[in-house]
DNA sequence: AGAGGCATGTCAGAATTTTATCAGCTTCGC
DNA sequence: GCGAAGCTGATAAAATTCTGACATGCCTCT
C-alpha cells in the first residue's frame, strides 16, 4: 500500500517514513503544499497523511482542492494546530481523521489501519456473461451498452441464472428461487417468463435444457 | 440515517440523543451490553456510538462481537478510558474512530459525518448528485443555484438516498432509516413523502425500482 | 388561550406496471 | 411421424405506486 506524507519538518517526516516502511507500506513524502496537491491529485495513494502548515499552499486548501477534484483517498490530518474548532474545520473540509501533535506512532498506525479498513471494501458487485452485465447494487442489467429494465420477477430469474452460471437449473429449483413459496406449479408461468427475459437480453443468452432446465453458459 | 448510541450513563445518552436527533439522525439509546449485542448484530444502523463501560457486556466485547459476526457499520468508541493504548486497543478491535471524554459534540458530530460519507464510499463532505447539493453541515439542500426547503423527514429520506447514491434501497430500508422504530409499516406514508420530495427537488433525481426500492443514480 | 401555519399521516382513486393464464404454435427426441 | 416439452403473443387480472385532498396534531406567535 502506497502512502503519501506530506509534512515539512524533516524530522518528522523520517520519523514517520521509517514507521510506515516498518509497518509495510510504501512511503513517498513532500514537504510543499503544491506538490503535495499535484502528487495527490495525479498519482495514485492508499491514504495520505498531512500537516496543515506547509510553506507554498495550506493543508487544508490542498485537501479541499483534492476532493473537489473527486479524490477519495483517506486523508488523516496530523498537525499541531489542536482545538476542536481546528479539528472540525479538518474533517469538514473531507478529512477522514484529525491527530494533534504529539502523537503517538501506535495509534497513528491503528487509524491508518482503520481508514485503510474501511476504505478498501467498494468493489462494484457485477457479473457479466457474453455482453450482458448484471449490476447487483443498482439492480440493473446493460446489454450492449444499453440498459435493459427488468420487472421483479424477470430480474430475480436473470439474476439466479447469472450466479448459477455453467450449471444447468432445474426448473423446480429455478421456480422456488424466483416465486414465493407457495405457488401453483401446473402452469407455464415460469416458461413465459423466460420467454420475456429472453426477448430483452437476447435468445441466445439463457439456453434450454430440454428435461432437465434453463442454463447461462460463461464460455458461448 | 439511523443511529445507536450505546451508552449507560442517562445524561450523557440524553444529551447524544438530543443532538443527534437535532443533526437529522434516527436515534435508538440503549445502557446494557447485552441488548446493545443484540440490537447491533440484528437491526440495520448507519453507525453506532459505543460507551466502553457498560453493565452486563464490556463495549470492546460487544464490538469484537460484531465484527466477528460480519457487522460492517461504522462505529464511534465514547469513553473515559483515555489512554493511547486504549485507543489503539479500540481501533483494533474494529472502531473507526475513538473520542475521549470529555468531548465537545461539534467534534463528534463531525466525525460521525466523516465516518457517514466514507462508509457510502465516498469522501467529499458535500454530495452532489445531478445538480442537487446534500450540505450535511448545514443541514441544508440546493439545487441549480437555489436552496430548498425540506422538512426533517423529508431531509431525512433524501439524505440517506444520496448517501446510499446508485444503490438500490428496499423500502423496508428506507423506512428504517427515516421514521422512528415504533412506526405503522402498511400505510403509504414513505410513498406520500417521496412523491414530496419529488416536488421539491425534481422528479427524476429519485428513481422507482418497481417491486424493490428507490435510488439515486449518480450518472443518469 | 386561541389563531394560524406547518408537518405529516390517511384515504381514495388514478395511473402505471407487472404477471398469470390460455390457446395455439414450434421444436425436440425417439 | 408422434407425443411431449417448450415457446410466444394476447389479454385480463392483479399488484404497485403516485398524487391530490383532507384531517390531525403540534408548535409558535400574538
Amino acid at each position: 500500500m502506497r502512502i503519501l506524507i506530506v509534512e515539512d519538518d524533516p524530522r518528522i517526516a523520517a520519523y514517520l517514513s521509517q514507521a510506515l516502511k516498518g509497518s509495510g507500506y510504501v512511503v513517498e513524502s513532500v514537504a510543499d503544499g503544491e506538490e503535495a496537491w499535484f502528487l495527490g491529485d495525479s498519482e495514485d495513494y492508499g491514504a495520505v497523511i498531512l500537516d496543515l502548515g506547509l510553506p507554498g499552499l495550506d493543508g487544508l486548501t490542498v485537501l479541499k482542492r483534492w476532493r473537489a477534484n473527486g479524490r477519495t483517498m483517506p486523508v488523516l490530518i496530523l498537525t499541531a494546530r489542536g482545538g476542536w474548532v481546528e479539528r472540525v474545520e479538518g474533517i469538514d473540509a473531507g478529512a477522514d481523521d484529525y491527530l494533534p501533535k504529539p502523537f503517538q506512532m501506535e495509534e497513528l498506525l491503528a487509524r491508518l489501519r482503520a481508514l485503510l479498513r474501511r476504505s478498501g471494501g467498494h468493489a462494484a458487485p457485477v457479473i457479466e456473461v457474453d455482453g450482458v452485465c448484471l449490476d447487483e447494487r443498482l439492480m440493473r442489467v446493460t446489454a450492449q451498452g444499453g440498459p435493459i429494465a427488468l420487472t421483479p420477477l424477470e430480474y430475480r430469474l436473470l439474476s439466479y441464472l447469472m450466479h448459477q452460471r455453467d450449471r444447468v437449473v432445474p426448473q423446480s429449483e429455478l421456480a422456488e428461487h424466483v416465486y414465493d413459496h407457495d405457488h401453483d406449479r401446473d402452469n407455464n408461468a415460469l416458461e413465459a417468463l423466460v420467454s420475456r427475459v429472453r426477448r430483452k437480453v437476447g435468445g441466445r443468452l439463457i439456453q434450454t435444457r430440454r428435461g432437465f432446465g434453463y442454463v447461462i453458459e460463461q464460455v458461448p
